[in-house]
DNA sequence: GCGTAATGTCAACTGTGCTGACATAAGTCG
DNA sequence: CGACTTATGTCAGCACAGTTGACATTACGC
């Protein structure tokens, strides 16, 4: 406290009004962070789960069923279901281990990466926009707070790959 | 486009690299976000939906069902499931208007008020601790971002409690 | 070969969203 | 007054996505 005072920095923006302010923010920016989304899993029949799934696989191509349910944060009944889903539809491509038979390398097929770029497209549309007219310098904040809002280990995560 | 280049800023934090962070950090705060009311919650047998109806009554105490239906984005069923609970638990009182007696007004009684407390109490240490880290700036640009994420309307309301 | 790790699967349950249908009470307006 | 509309509540049924617990298969490693 007596160093951010030091600093010389107003406090006010850490009134209990103001931080009401920032939760309904939270709350109102994710129901629209989702909602483009949303729209387009609907046609296929898939919730957000799906998106998850696809969102990370694309990411981390080769990841493991193992490293996807740390990243996700569910159980592996939970994230089977989604997954098996996925690669009956010919979304994903499960793939044996080479180093170790055991795992299962995951990847997107052609469809699967159309999917994702679809709904890559529609989100990164609206986040854009919102950039845009915010700024660089509001984005580096907004970027910084989340990062301070998340759990330890995911922020070590979110970092690696910042 | 024009306007931006002319304000001299650089437009490397438009690219899709930098949206993809941007979307994973939303998906891994709200993670983070959610974490600790989470546990509470649990404590009560009560879900997230819980939570949001219990955090605006405290927010508009007074408010009808109708209002509460709007700002929550949920259809009456599914509310209702929730505050009847609620009601029922001794968390939530629904008194019958007086200029409108169709109308009921929503308040929390005193042990309703404990709980949303309590609730605030953790999801507010987060976001103060997030706040304090990151400085009044990205705080402010934070705000800014979440406010341009949002949907028009949901944008229109916040504004007008900011 | 034994223990452990990675994965998959079955069953059951919960919370929270949805649609559709219907009911009641109360306000509004011709 | 009567007709329409609005605010609310409720029943039934369904879907998605999370959970726990139990168990099976396969493969790695000491």
């Amino acid at each position: 406290m007596s160093e951010i005072r030091a600093r010389g920095d107003s406090l006010l923006f850490l009134t209990d009004a103001q931080l009401r302010l920032g939760i309904e923010a939270m709350f109102f920016a994710y129901r629209g962070f989702t909602a483009d989304p949303d729209r387009i899993l609907d046609q296929y029949g898939y919730g957000r789960a799906h998106h998850r799934a696809i969102h990370f696989i694309n990411r981390w191509p080769g990841t493991t069923v193992n490293n996807l349910l740390s990243i996700l944060g569910v159980t592996k009944q939970s994230l089977n279901r989604v997954l098996r889903t996925l690669v009956e539809d010919g979304m994903v491509e499960s793939a044996v281990g080479t180093r170790d038979r055991r795992e299962r390398h995951l990847t997107l097929t052609e469809t699967g990466r159309a999917l994702e770029a679809e709904l890559n497209e529609v989100q990164t549309a609206r986040m854009r926009d919102a950039f845009r007219r915010a700024g660089p310098e509001a984005v580096a904040g907004f970027r910084t707070v989340l990062e301070e809002m998340m759990d330890e280990d995911l922020k070590r995560l979110f970092e690696g790959v910042a």
